[in-house]
Order: structure tokens, then C-alpha cells, then sequence
RNA sequence: GCGCUUGUAGCUCAGUUGGAUAGAGCGCAGCCCUGCGGAGGCUGAGGCCGUGGGUUCGAGCCCCGCCAAGCGCGCCA
């Protein structure tokens, strides 16, 4: 509409004919303002030199009348408003219940396939807070990209060869022996945690000592693998207990089994990508403008984690063929995002393709108290520890109520309370209180399909459903941005316009007609609620 | 030293990609139950948006400098 006003006023010859900016609309702070928004006005002022009140209230005039639309007004300094009609607003409540479940989904990505790679955690030991973080990020991340028409994969990376994984067999071989009294030191550089301890004895448990009468170099490889197992189930066991699920556990094993790793390099080295350099070879980003070079195969012939990398990354982009490529990555690998998305581009692929979330530290904190998260073996705080403290629930929202890149306190104090300090119970009660009511309507026998959306008039009512219909918008922006935090926020707001309704509108009373168009109006805010907690990945409750 | 991230109300944090009077939750000071769930509603106090410049009709947002915090800068991952 405001397009094709600008485009009128240029073409009667009252605006000079520039390139439009970019249309945007957007949400007034100020309810006073209107529904919509638009500052092209202004924009357009800087661009044609024209006073950008007059063009504002040139482009009113020019936009004519719609359905939807029940005022539009020029506001200095040159914005144009827009009023939606209350009766449109009201009719809502109808689309929103006949949608359904699938209200709030759009068609951003129009199909496109998304690859989303999150966690990807060593499975040298148990997942701690700061990878909860990532976890859940990543899914709700995941949803959002669904429901923005996204065709999406999860997927965790198996770190399961290298030195990481040398260093944690050799531990657990150890403590194998330890088992049994044999007096043997554990590594100098090895895994100290407890949790080594109670893995070893659990494999002297179902397999018993029999490893003993192998060699070293025989036994400790199948320890290893036999300890990664445990690692790796346990690991998505601790993830499923935060609603966290792949679709697939990549291995980087796999990449070397599959020739994945040969063909990369080769493909880098044809390009002219690679340099021997004291006996080891390069990856000469420098040359794309890095400050430094990297390291792909070692002195001695075996391959970095780098080099894996970008066996993987190659094919993420070229074998499977995704369009977008999205990984999330603790605070301590941002340093690897400009050389990862360097390579990328040195493969032909399009650095913008592949996008990098950095998920920053998490502090845990007992109300006052800081909780110290220290490295130092036993004394980590596990992801299924605060899940037991504090539900899945909570622990999700808190999680996810943070921007990824601003380091966060979580306070397990404030997220275990059951009380309206929480937000966590403020987003669910009022799930909760429409359920009440609703099941108090079927017990008095209301059949309320029929309702008169029409008769929804007044203000409480209209402001629910205007927040209603912000769901679709939060989608698209979170989707779009990557960023799922905005849904924490808007979950929030849509519980406080019920609450303030709710308060204002008695919904079950003696007008039989209102009673049945209000309670379309709460069945269609519980499903926007529900569909919000769900994006989240919470539980959507019927009672409390 | 270099790179990335962060600095907004007493606390924890948003701020729709440069727009209108900078917001929310908690905490604090009050008010509201003869009705569907008070785990609720309403009102109020509280701000040099780290700091100094710059860009322009307009800056919390963009550019430069400085200060402070976190992370990174291995032939570890």
C-alpha cells in the first residue's frame, strides 16, 4: 500500500522520482500511534529534499480504503499511522482458532534446507551448564526455523578420534586398573573427574577384568570406545531431560572413513590454499586476509581438528547439499568463526551461507551467592543437576530469556520458586487459568463453536487479541535474526494482556452471547500461548 | 599487544536493524477479593543508555578514541 502511494505521488509528479528505501512497518510504542507505522516519510525526505510532513500527508491521501484499516493518520514528523478496524480485529479470533496449531507459522524459508549443528560437546565427559545453554538455544532455534518454513536437521558432531579422546582412554584405562587395586598413575594431562571413576567401575561391572590380559596398546582403544558409548548415551540422556533430540549424530570419524577428509584437501591444495611450512601444512588464510595460518596436517602426518572441520563443513555444504549452515559455538571458539567461514569460502562456497551463533558464558548463582563453575575436576556443575534443581521448564525459559551473545546469571533460586517471582509460572498459569475456565464452560454444558466474534468490543479484549496476532511477527523476527530470546519476552506480554482481560472481562456469565464469543477469544489465547511454550520447548500445563 | 563479545533503573535484562515521551520482570511504596484459579490486577517512585568526540532533520542503536569486564589468540578441541 505504501508503495504503491509513493509510486503514485512520483508518477502525478508531487515527490521526485528517487529509488525507494526499504518499506518498513513496525509497531508504535505508543498504542496512541496507531497499530502500524511507517517512517518512509522521513526516509524519503532525506533522499528528495521534500519536507517529509508534506509527503507523509501526500502518501495518506494516496492510500485508499481497506478492510482492514479504520484510520490512517500523519503524525509529525512525518510518520503515517495506521488504526486496524475493531470488527477486523475481532474476526481474528476466528482465523486464530481455525488455524489451529499452525497459527504463527509463515513461510520465510520457503522450504529451504537448514542444517542447525549445536552441543557437539567432546563426549570426554558430562555436559555442564554452559553447554545447556547452547542445547537449548539450538532447539528453540530449530523450532523457530520450522515454524518460519524451514526444512531443518539437528545435528550433534561427534568429536570421537584425536587427542582428546586418546587422552580420555588412557584415564579410563586407568581407573580400569585402579578398579582392581592395580597401583598404576593416571595421566599427567588426563580426566580427573569423579565420573572417570564411576565409568571404569562401571565397565569392570558388566565386562570384568578380561581387558587386563590385554596389552596396552590393545586394551586401551576399546576401553576408549567402550567408555565413548557410555559417554555419548549419557549425554543424550542429560539432553532429552531438557526436551533437547537430533535428528542426527554425525561422527568425525566417519569423515576420514568416507574419503570425506582426502578429497577436502586436495580440493584446498589445488586451489593453491595449502603450504608446507616446518615439515607440517598450512592453511594459508593469510592470504584471504586472517592474521594468521592454521595448521591442517601435523608434522607427523595426522590431521587437526581444523582439518576435520572442514571435511565436515564441506560436506554440510557440498555432499548434503544444505542451503543454510548454522552452528552454535560456545564463547570459547569464536575465535574460529572468521578462519571456518574463510575456508568455506576458499571451497566456493558463499561465506554468508554458513552462520555462527556464539552462545556466551553462563554464572550460576544461589539468589546473593555466585556458585563457582570451576574447571577443576569434580567440581563442575552438571546440566542434569539444575535440571533436577529446577525443572525443565524453567530451566529452558531462563535459559532462553537472555540474548545469546550477553554473558548471563542464572539464578536457581528464583528458577526453582513456585511463586510470582518466576516468570516461568506467570507464562503457565495463564495457560492454566483458560483451561480452568474452559473446562468450567463444558461442565455447564456450553457449546460455544457458534460464538459472535462481533461482540468483542472492548478494549481488554481487542489489546489480547492485538498481541494475539503479534505471534507470526515474533516468529519471522526471531527466525530471521536467530535470535529465540524475543519469544520469552513476547510470551510475557501475551500472559499479562490475559491476566489484565481476565481481570477486566468476566468470561462465563448470564449474557449467553458474550459468554460464548469471549470464550473463542481465550480458546484461540490458549493456543497462542500453547503455541509459544512449545516453540520454547516447555510444557504448555492444563493445571497447576 | 591483537581479535570477538558485553557495558541501559537498586538487581537481572529487553530495546522490532537510525524514529515519536528509553521499556519489562524482580525488588521498593501503595491500592484492589460478596464473581470463571490472588501463582492475579492497578498505581507510583526510580535513567548523564560506561565515557569523550563525530556522522544527520533525528543516535541507546552507525563511525573513531578512551575506560571497564568476559572470552579467544597451540602441530588442544
Amino acid at each position: 500500500m505504501l508503495t504503491q502511494a509513493a509510486h503514485q505521488a512520483q508518477k502525478s509528479g508531487n515527490l521526485p522520482a528517487v529509488t525507494l528505501p526499504e518499506v518498513v512497518v513496525e509497531r508504535p510504542q505508543n498504542p496512541e500511534h496507531g497499530d502500524y507505522a511507517s517512517s518512509l516519510p522521513l526516509k524519503l525526505a532525506r533522499a528528495t529534499g521534500v519536507n517529509p510532513l508534506t509527503i507523509a500527508e501526500g502518501m495518506a491521501g494516496l492510500i485508499g480504503a481497506a478492510t482492514e484499516i479504520d484510520n490512517i493518520a500523519v503524525a509529525p514528523p512525518g510518520f503515517i499511522n495506521f488504526t486496524l478496524k475493531s470488527d477486523w480485529l475481532a474476526s481474528q479470533v476466528d482465523s486464530i482458532r481455525q488455524a489451529g496449531d499452525a497459527y504463527g507459522n509463515i513461510d520465510l524459508g520457503q522450504g529451504s534446507r537448514v542444517q542447525i549443528e549445536f552441543v557437539s560437546v567432546n563426549p570426554t565427559g558430562p555436559l555442564h551448564v554452559g553447554h545447556g545453554r547452547g542445547a537449548i538455544l539450538g532447539s528453540t532455534l530449530a523450532n523457530m526455523l520450522v515454524a518460519g518454513g524451514y526444512r531443518v536437521e539437528r545435528e550433534y558432531y561427534i568429536n570421537d578420534m584425536g587427542n582428546q579422546i586418546d587422552v580420555f582412554s588412557r584415564s579410563l584405562y586407568a581407573r580400569y586398573q585402579q578398579c582392581v587395586n592395580i597401583d598404576v598413575e593416571m595421566p599427567s594431562d588426563g580426566y580427573f573427574g569423579d565420573y572417570m571413576v564411576d565409568l571404569a567401575k562401571e565397565i569392570m561391572a558388566e565386562e570384568g577384568d578380561r581387558f587386563l590380559a590385554l596389552s596396552e596398546s590393545e586394551a586401551v582403544p576399546r576401553i576408549g570406545q567402550l567408555g565413548l558409548d557410555k559417554m555419548v548415551k549419557q549425554i543424550k540422556e542429560d539432553l532429552e531431560l531438557v526436551g533437547v533430540s537430533f535428528d542426527v549424530w554425525f561422527s568425525e570419524r566417519s569423515l576420514y572413513d568416507n574419503g570425506q577428509y582426502e578429497k577436502v584437501i586436495s580440493l584446498l591444495r589445488r586451489g593453491g590454499h595449502i603450504a608446507e611450512k616446518e615439515e607440517a601444512n598450512w592453511f594459508v588464510s593469510t592470504a584471504l586476509g586472517e592474521d594468521k595460518d592454521n595448521v591442517v596436517v601435523r608434522g607427523d602426518g595426522s590431521p587437526t581438528y581444523f582439518a576435520s572441520d572442514i571435511a565436515y563443513h564441506y560436506n554440510k555444504f557440498i555432499e548434503r547439499k544444505f542451503d543454510r549452515v548454522i552452528n552454535i559455538w560456545g564463547a570459547d571458539h569464536q575465535g574460529h568463526v572468521s578462519r571456518m567461514k574463510t575456508v568455506v569460502g576458499a571451497l566456493g562456497i558463499a561465506p554468508e551461507r554458513l552462520e555462527v551463533v556464539i552462545s556466551q558464558l553462563v554464572t550460576l548463582r544461589r539468589g546473593e551467592e555466585l556458585v563457582r563453575v570451576s574447571k577443576r575436576s569434580g567440581d563442575i556443575i552438571t546440566l542434569r543437576e539444575v535440571v533436577e534443581e529446577v525443572g525443565a521448564d524453567a530451566c529452558r525459559f531462563f535459559f532462553l530469556s537472555r540474548s545469546a551473545d550477553a554473558q548471563m546469571d542464572f539464578d536457581l533460586e528464583l528458577a526453582r520458586k513456585e511463586s510470582p517471582e518466576n516468570p516461568v509460572y506467570y507464562v503457565q498459569y495463564a495457560h492454566a487459568r483458560i483451561a480452568s475456565i474452559l473446562r468450567l464452560a463444558q461442565e455447564r454444558g456450553i457449546d460455544w463453536g457458534d460464538g459472535d466474534v462481533s461482540l468483542l468490543t472492548t478494549e481488554p479484549e481487542l489489546a489480547l487479541i492485538r498481541q494475539m496476532m503479534r505471534l507470526p511477527e515474533i516468529v519471522e523476527l526471531s527466525a530471521q535474526t536467530l535470535e529465540p530470546h524475543h519469544l520469552t519476552y513476547y510470551a510475557q506480554d501475551l500472559a499479562t494482556s490475559f491476566h489484565s482481560f481476565y481481570k477486566q472481562c468476566r468470561v462465563v456469565s448470564k449474557d449467553e452471547a458474550l459468554t460464548r464469543a469471549r470464550l473463542k477469544l481465550v480458546e484461540a489465547a490458549k493456543l497462542i500461548l500453547a503455541k509459544t511454550l512449545h516453540l520454547m520447548g516447555m510444557t504448555a500445563p492444563e493445571k497447576m
